[in-house]
DNA sequence: TGAAATGTTGGGGCG
DNA sequence: ACGCCCCAACATTTC
């Protein structure tokens, strides 16, 4: 019997996965696993909001594989050691997966794949999570892009849709043993503060493809404007789906082909935003914990300020804006993307802490936390990043407020002290005279204008310093 | 994928 | 009717 072993890891789907589409087509049995070892991760292993959702996927990966005859073989060990008792004992001549792009993973899957081919095993690793594989976009000397723009433009002009592969039928798997079952992962919360997830999100590869359907029927027509409006559900809310490969980009950019509008556009950018992300992941491994501009090494960061970090992550800095939008995401552990650029300005700039506080944070809190994105995010407000925004472009949160929530309904979903405070102050209640004292709400931690003043002022030492 | 300061223009009130 | 001032409204510059 030949039988070859696929390796989910962040490829947490049927359709379109071409490691498992391989492995069916040309081995008579097929085994499939998920090893839990996030240890090999560090110093970026799954935070707990992550793990949270990694569960309720592989439950749903679980069930789907068990429909189709198989089922997923789960273990929590080292990778290696795991892999090569498991190839030893089931006899499999060839293992498929999916490639990751952390460089923490990278490090220890090319280890893994020199091993296994050492030992005789075909090793078949495939792209399941990217449009394009981020070292083949190159400027025109060869090199990475650092600009966004004609890094799109030139994927852009490359890229060609293709239909993406169906789900296997059945899948005739083989007994393996020693593998344990998803419960004993322990990856779900001891105290349960996941309420409001469950009632938001559906992991898995269903709950992907019924989101998508959702978004292309309803959201997408539009998108380049809802998109900004974060009391309305105009963005897909694809990310924590994309981030554990229960779609694919190229299943999501296959829907879109034929629509020419541009909404479909926009859309399809912010993928490109996606790629751009892993681009520079891969071309600068370091940019999780360093700065990608040098520069910026210089700068002067206000001594940690454990206090003001604590309101800002629980919601209570007294800016209604950035209040909802922390709120949010420790709720539902999803923040819209408009509310992350501002909350990161505000602790960036306003407060001037360190970037990584705040990627932490959202690292350890975000369904979708992502390496790639999550770095590139936070880097790109920050300033120090590749086509940042320059640091002195500072966000004000309250003309923001006005701006793409002006009746202040987004607000008041989050921060319920306000539901009172009239729409001409719900984003500057301090500004109201008659109701601000009476509100069981905390006054803003710092003074917009003055905090701005000081960040700029940063800025020219640090560019005094380098310069 | 900014905001604030500064500059310019043009219409209307008014002596 | 004219010049002057004020100040929106918009444009440009600066951070």
């Amino acid at each position: 019997m030949d039988t070859a072993i696929v390796w989910f890891r962040r490829d947490l789907r049927l359709q379109d996965n071409p490691a498992l589409d391989a492995a069916v087509r040309t081995h008579d049995r097929v085994i499939c696993i998920y090893i839990f070892a996030p240890d090999e991760e560090k110093p970026w292993q799954p935070g707990a909001a992550s793990l949270w959702w990694l569960h309720h996927s592989l439950k749903a990966l679980d069930a789907d594989l068990r429909r189709r005859g198989a089922k997923l073989e789960v273990f929590s060990a080292p990778t290696l050691p795991a892999l090569r008792r498991l190839i030893k004992s089931s006899k499999a001549g060839a293992i498929y997966w999916n490639r990751l792009y952390e460089p923490a993973i990278r490090k220890r899957d090319d280890k893994i794949q020199a091993d296994l081919e050492q030992h005789g095993i075909s090793v078949n690793v495939s792209n399941a999570a990217l449009l394009f594989e981020p070292w083949v976009p190159k400027t025109k000397q060869g090199g990475p892009f650092k600009v966004f723009t004609p890094f799109w433009r030139n994927v852009r002009e490359q890229w060609q849709p293709r239909p993406p592969l169906r789900a296997p039928g059945t899948i005739r798997s083989a007994r393996v043993s020693g593998s344990i079952s998803i419960d004993q992962l322990n990856l779900l919360p001891t105290i349960s503060w996941d309420a409001a997830f469950l009632r938001h999100w559906t992991p898995g590869e269903r709950g992907a493809q019924r989101r998508v359907a959702a978004f292309l029927s309803r959201g997408l027509k539009s998108y380049k404007k809802g998109r900004d409006r974060p009391a309305e559900n105009g963005t897909s809310s694809l990310s924590p789906h994309l981030h554990f490969g229960e779609i694919g980009p190229r299943q999501i950019a296959w829907r879109l082909h034929t629509n020419r509008s541009t909404d479909a556009e926009f859309y399809l950018r912010e993928l490109g935003w996606r790629e751009f992300s892993h681009h520079l992941l891969h071309h600068f491994p370091k940019t999780p914990d360093h700065n990608l501009n040098v520069s910026f090494d210089k700068f002067p960061w206000a001594s940690r300020n454990a206090k003001g970090i604590r309101c800002w992550q629980r919601g209570k800095t007294g800016i209604p804006i950035v209040d909802a939008g922390m709120r949010q995401l420790w709720s539902i552990g999803w923040m819209h993307n408009r509310m992350r650029m501002l909350v990161a300005s505000l602790l960036t700039k306003n407060l001037r802490q360190h970037w990584l506080e705040g990627a932490r944070w959202f690292w350890d809190t975000l369904v979708d936390a992502d390496l790639a994105n999550n770095t590139q995010g936070w880097q790109w407000t920050a300033g120090s990043g590749a086509d940042a925004a320059p640091y002195f472009r500072i966000f004000n949160p309250v003309l923001q407020g006005k701006r793409f929530d002006p009746q202040g309904v987004y607000v008041k979903r989050w921060v319920p002290e306000l539901k009172r405070v009239p729409a001409k102050f719900i984003h500057s209640p301090w500004d109201d005279p008659k109701v601000s004292k009476r509100l069981a709400y905390p006054k803003p931690m710092i003074d917009l204008g003055e905090s701005r003043a000081e960040a700029l002022a940063a800025f020219k030492k640090m560019r005094n310093k380098s310069g």
